[in-house]
DNA sequence: CTGCATCCGGTACGATACTG
DNA sequence: CAGTATCGTACCGGATGCAG
């Protein structure tokens, strides 16, 4: 795993590099209920597109949160799974899951798909 | 305060919204202490800008996670404090510092000031 | 002291097409 | 199936200066 050397200030400017922008969060959502493969996110997500499910893959596996398993096979088959300290993200998860769900009740804000686990 | 009204997918588009962004946790972070001046928070945070900062405050004021008082006098004095909501994000905001500080020590990651509250 | 105005660059993000 | 390769854009965030 590459190591992050930069000046840190602050512990949440490294959160913000870890799960920051606009994808990491869904995906490790997704994935707290097992390993899928490439296409099963893609499906799970219709917004994002396939450059962006790679990138963002890529990153959180060179962040540690991710494991990537390449299948040598034919048709190719590769499946993503959380790492331990991926996982050790769960009750986080869960708990900004349920903020802004509260949040969204009380300022009368619709949310297309809040899947549970 | 104002609606937003973007159909969300998922409530961690949502949140991403809410307090995604650069600095946003770590202004939240520093106000769980209690009230603060601008000027205050400009020096507990020497990287922002002042600009950033009043554009970050501004947003989390619009989004009635933070609370806004200005005083009448010369000089003038405005005074920024959490919202009942934005103080419901306290336990996150406790558990994510946690969290990313674990995983700056378990990967050699140096953090400058990291405030315990 | 607490901002706002202006300008500007990098990059996060996206659309589309193509490939082993 | 699981990705690259290209190209394009929007806007976040930064630098600096000015104002009430």
């Amino acid at each position: 795993m590459a190591s992050l050397q930069k000046n840190y200030q602050c512990s949440f400017e490294l959160t913000m590099d870890l799960i920051g922008g606009k994808w990491k969060l869904i995906i490790l959502w997704h994935l707290l209920d097992g390993a899928k493969r490439f296409n099963e996110l893609d499906k799970l997500m219709p917004a994002i597109t396939q450059k962006m499910l790679t990138t963002q893959l890529r990153d959180l596996e060179e962040k540690g949160l991710v494991h990537r398993e390449v299948y040598p096979e034919i048709p190719p088959k590769v499946e993503y799974s959380l790492t331990e300290r991926g996982r050790s993200l769960d009750p986080i998860l869960h708990d900004i899951c349920k903020w802004s769900t509260d949040y969204a009740n009380a300022n009368d804000i619709t949310i297309g798909c809040n899947k549970e686990h």
